[in-house]
This record gives C-alpha cells, sequence and structure tokens, in this order.
DNA sequence: CTGAAAGCGCTAACAT
DNA sequence: ATGTTAGCGCTTTCAG
C-alpha cells in the first residue's frame, strides 16, 4: 500500500495531526525543525496525499465537470481547453462529458457527478426548454455554470455570446456589400442561441429597408449536411440569392460545398458569413468570413467564474456576455452588377 | 446534508451493512421484502451514493485518467471521444488533461491523477525517450495504456497505428500516380511515429528504385505552419516537386496554402497526401487524399483495454496496432507531361 | 437473512 | 507547538 500520513507520523515521531498540518501549510503551530523533518521523510517515501480520504472530511474534492453536446464538434476542443486551463491553475481536474445533446443522458451525468462529489460543473445544456434538472441540480447546491446555450431561468450564472448582436453584425456586412437577397441557414431553433442569431438577422434586414421573406430562411441543425440540404433549397427555389448567412461554421462549409457543385464561384457569386469561427475556418478557400465567438476565453472564464463561486468569492456578475466580432476573410464581396440588376 | 446510507438503514430498521448490501446488488443474503422497503426508501429520498467514501474502502473509483497534448488540436477530439464514450458504457468517468507536450505537466497529471485514485490512465506522452516518469507510473501499480505515441520499452500496454505502413501507403500511391520527385514534410524527428513514417516514405522510394534525397525531406512539427514553411522552402529548393507527403493533414493545410500562393494547382501542378484524415480534410477543396488513422475507434479500443485491465480481466494482446488506409481523394492526380519531362 | 464493529486516510475541533 | 479524538460514508469481515 501507498505510504499514509500515519506512516510519516510514525517515523518522524509526531502525530498524525501535526504531519496534516504541514502537508496542508498550515502555516502557524509547527516548529520549523519538525516540519523540515517531515517535509524530509514526505520526499523520502514520495507520499502522496489520498484526496478520496481528504475529500471525504472536507466534502471537496477539486474536481469539477463540464458537460458539454459533444467534443468532436469543432466548437468544443476550444472550450474544453481554456476550461481546463483555467482548472489546472487553480488546482483542479475536469471530468469530460459528452450528451450528444440527450436529455437522458444530461440526467445520468449529473447523476454520477453529484456522486463523484464534484465540487461545480459548467454545462452547455441542450435543453431547450426542458430544464428542470438543471434547476434541480443548482438547487441541491452544486455550483454551475452555464455556457454558451442559455436557459430562459433568470436564476443561473453563465456564460454566453451575444448571438443577437452577431446575427445582426452578419446581415449588416452584408447589407454593406450591397447584398438585398440574403438567405439565412439557422440552427435547430428550439434552441436559444440559434433563434437570437436568426433574430440579429431580422432586425438587420429590417433596419435597412429590407422585408423578411420566409422563403430566405431555412432550419438547419448546425451540422454540415443541413448546410448542404438547406443551401439546396435554398438556391433551388429563388435564383436570385446574393449571399448566405449561415449560422455557424459547419453549415457555412456545408454550403460551400453546394455552391461548388452548383459551378458557382464564392464569394463572386454568392457571398457566405459563417458564424462561430473555429480554426478551419482560416483554411477553407477562401478564407470564410464569420462572426466568431472567443470560445477559449469562454472557457478560461467560465471555469474562474465556477472556482469563485466553489471558493466562496463574490462574483461581479452573474452572466458574462462575450461581444461577437466580425472577421472579414474572403467569402464575402460585394455584389456583382450582373447579378444585381438582373 | 444529503441523504446517506445511515438514514436510510434507521427508516428501515435495518443496518447500515443491508441497506449496503443493497444498493450494491448484492444478491444473496436479503430478502426480498426487506430489499423492496429499501429500495422504496432509496427512491423516496433520492438517496444517492457517496462516490468518495466507497472509494476510500475500495481503492476503486470508477474514474480515469486521459493524458493527451492538446485537445484543440483536431486529432485529438475524436480519441477522446472514443475514450468517453467507452468509459460511460462500463460507468467511469474521464479525467481531460492536455500537456502541451510539456514533460513537466505531464508529471503534474501524473501525480495529480494518483492522488485521486484513478483506476487507470491513458496516455499520449510527447516523451521522445524521456519516460522514467511514466514507467515509474506503472510500476507504482496504476494500469496505463499507451496510445498515438510509442515508447520504446517493451512492458507497456498500448494502441498504436503502424506508422510504417501509413508512410509506404502514401508514398506507393503516390509513386503508382507517376510521381518520382516526391519531398516529405515529416513530424518532428524526436517522436516515434514520426520517424516510423519517415521510414515508411523511404521504403516506398528505395523499393521502387527511387533514391532518398535528403533535400527533398523537410523536418516539420507536426503543425500548420511547419506545412507553410516547409512547403516553401521545398519548393523554392526543388522546382521539380510534383508531390508532396505530408506527414500529417495539418500540415497539408499548410502547403495547400503555400502551394496555393505560389500559383500552382492541386493536384495538376503538386499533388499532396496527408496523414490522420480529420474531420475538415473532406471539407478542404479539393478534398485531402490522406492516410486515415482510426481515431474514434483507438479510443474506444485503448479504454476497453484499459477497463478490462482494471478489473483484472486477461488481454489477448498488449499491443493493438491499427492498420492506416489509405483514402484516395481529390489532392493527388497523375503527373502532368509537360512537368515530368521538364 | 441480518447486524456489530472495524477501518479506509484524512481533517478539524478541542485539549494540553 | 503538538497531540487526542471523533468522524466523514461506506464496505467488509466475522458473528449470530
Amino acid at each position: 500500500m501507498a505510504v499514509t500520513i500515519k506512516d510519516i507520523a510514525k517515523l518522524a515521531n509526531v502525530s498524525i495531526t501535526t504531519v496534516s498540518r504541514v502537508i496542508n501549510n498550515k502555516t502557524e503551530g509547527v516548529s520549523e525543525e519538525t516540519r523540515n523533518r517531515i517535509l524530509q521523510l514526505v520526499k523520502e517515501l514520495g507520499y502522496q496525499p489520498n484526496a478520496i480520504a481528504r475529500g471525504l472530511v472536507t466534502k471537496k474534492t477539486k474536481t469539477v465537470g463540464l458537460i458539454i453536446p459533444d467534443i468532436s464538434n469543432p466548437f468544443f476542443p476550444d472550450i474544453a481547453r481554456g476550461v481546463e486551463d483555467s482548472a489546472h491553475i487553480y488546482g483542479y481536474n475536469v471530468f469530460l462529458c459528452n450528451t450528444d445533446d440527450n436529455l437522458e443522458k444530461e440526467s445520468e451525468y449529473i447523476n454520477a457527478l453529484k456522486e463523484k462529489y464534484v465540487d461545480g460543473i459548467i454545462f452547455t445544456s441542450s435543453a431547450p426548454s426542458n430544464y428542470e434538472h438543471i434547476m434541480e441540480l443548482i438547487k441541491s447546491g452544486v455550483p454551475v455554470i452555464m455556457m454558451d446555450r442559455r436557459i430562459e431561468s433568470e436564476d443561473i450564472y453563465g456564460v454566453f455570446i451575444d448571438n443577437y448582436e452577431g446575427g445582426y453584425l452578419a446581415t449588416k456586412h452584408l447589407i454593406d456589400l450591397g447584398h438585398r437577397k440574403i438567405a439565412c441557414i439557422t440552427g435547430p431553433l428550439n434552441v436559444r442561441n440559434a433563434r437570437e442569431r436568426l433574430a440579429g438577422y431580422k432586425k438587420g434586414l429590417l433596419e435597412n429597408g429590407l422585408e423578411v421573406d420566409e422563403e430566405l430562411i431555412f432550419e438547419g441543425d448546425y451540422k454540415i449536411n443541413s448546410g448542404i440540404v438547406g443551401t439546396e433549397k435554398l438556391l433551388n427555389n429563388n435564383k436570385d440569392i446574393t449571399a448566405i448567412f449561415a449560422c455557424n461554421d459547419l453549415m457555412a462549409y456545408g454550403a460551400y460545398k453546394t455552391i461548388r457543385s452548383y459551378g458557382y464561384k464564392i464569394p463572386d457569386d454568392i457571398s457566405i458569413v459563417g458564424f462561430d469561427d473555429i480554426q478551419l475556418s482560416q483554411i477553407l478557400e477562401p478564407q470564410l468570413t464569420t462572426i466568431r465567438q472567443p470560445a477559449y476565453d469562454m472557457g478560461l472564464t467560465a471555469a474562474r467564474m465556477l472556482i469563485k463561486l466553489i471558493e466562496g468569492k463574490k462574483l461581479n456578475k452573474k452572466i458574462v456576455t462575450f461581444k461577437p466580432q466580425l472577421i472579414i476573410r474572403q467569402s464575402t464581396g460585394t455584389v456583382k452588377e450582373e447579378k444585381n440588376y438582373s
């Protein structure tokens, strides 16, 4: 068996309390001499504190849970990295949980994490409206930071992005370039951020004297394929579209594919704006113009907030909303005259 | 405080032992009647076992660690997902740890995970040759599965891919298409898999009567930028290159960039083969021909092996080596006559 | 079929 | 400055 506090105590001829004190850097109550003696032993024997035993008495495990839909979705690794980096700095480890937007799995993980006494949870829930399990979790006393996807409740902590503003920015950019027939491929509209991005799109249109044409709106699901299918539909029904706002980058990639297969050029024939700015959007040809979400920073912030909460510190704000940023690259351009007047 | 086994025992008028028995589904030793009474109480009170307390006595935590260089590197999310899925099936949770190929961080995480009594660890180490900390970890009794990057020791469990074969496959494909001047952008050569891919490349050349020209080999670091820089160097010094084997997809993307900025066409002027087959390689235009590593399956397998090990079951093989697969897409083509004879 | 008791390794009053 | 003691919530002999 591994060496314990008891072994050290015996060898140092002190009580386990004393050993515990020096292990935990309790400043007072131990003479320099005994402290050194113990530290020496600790090193010699390669003593490692048993976090499980410690957790049993302190009720703190220095462990947090990160519940997300899917780490293979390119939007999440950066978030996860931010969370983990931040956690690591403060001495926490993070449990990774993938729910596939499945409510049952969400509940399963919540239970598992509670049983393992995580100190807190960062949660990107798919729960569109049905978030009792989350409220219950919060009520049970576990600190929770909601992340990226907002639930309607007011009584939560969270890190989000201003999706409305993002949708607006994207649309405005397109309008500024002269586009008038601007289609929108939305996310799944039961998810709040999808509705917000769409609302931003509509605002952009309206504000510039353009009408919202439902024919130009296609409800996707944030996956590549719906970008492909959506663009096909849109293009087939509306020959005069000059621009598409895809509500995430993945669907923008799908749009690329369809547009190419139709023999159109980006941005000469059709401009595209995405949303997220995942790493590969800069690699694509042409590089994707998109609305950047600072995923890494959001992860960093969420973890920092969570740990403050855990450690009983005050938070200035319960909700941090990041500003989205328009990143202009090569997939958007001015409207070609011929098309404009055709 | 949360409800404990004790509370249940009191209310059910039985000892905690009995409660423990039904909680743990010990088949024998409890009458149907008491069992039901207890189960009823468990449900009513929302009892959740305390995994920490349990862990303290059983020395098992149903927890594993996953140590990788960087979850934001697109190669790792699929692996992580495989590991997590597999772990979840068996009731384990996984700690995500990013080391940035930093030996110190590796050791830090090893310590943290040991203190938290993880039942086992899946490890992609950057340790090129310097892997004492890993051997020590293994000696300390923690089951470890090495993953993706092989260390030289024989006395390990691991899940790898046949990198040699992969390098060979890539090169052979290019040769079959008529290429003779084939450059190679390698990974960091202190990493074994990079050396193996390079060796496979050389074998392909030699086997077909071509010479290995060191001028055509550039040592990269698996990151995009080294693909950019490497391709520049290669192209500047060797005007007659008709193909490049980039030892991972990320560097292939870099090569794309440079080749385009030079005004060349892929694959008409230069063919490219990558390695990994990360998700976005199908989205790129032209779609990348590459050597596929089944990342998700590798993760799945590693976790399954680890859990078998943890649970004391026999493993048929200590090392599982996956076969790489050539995925022919659009970035490779036959050599153009003019170029061939110029 | 059920229970009493010990103990996992540690922290935290409460002495001294 | 140091030690004694209780106990965190659970599993596990060992008895009955």
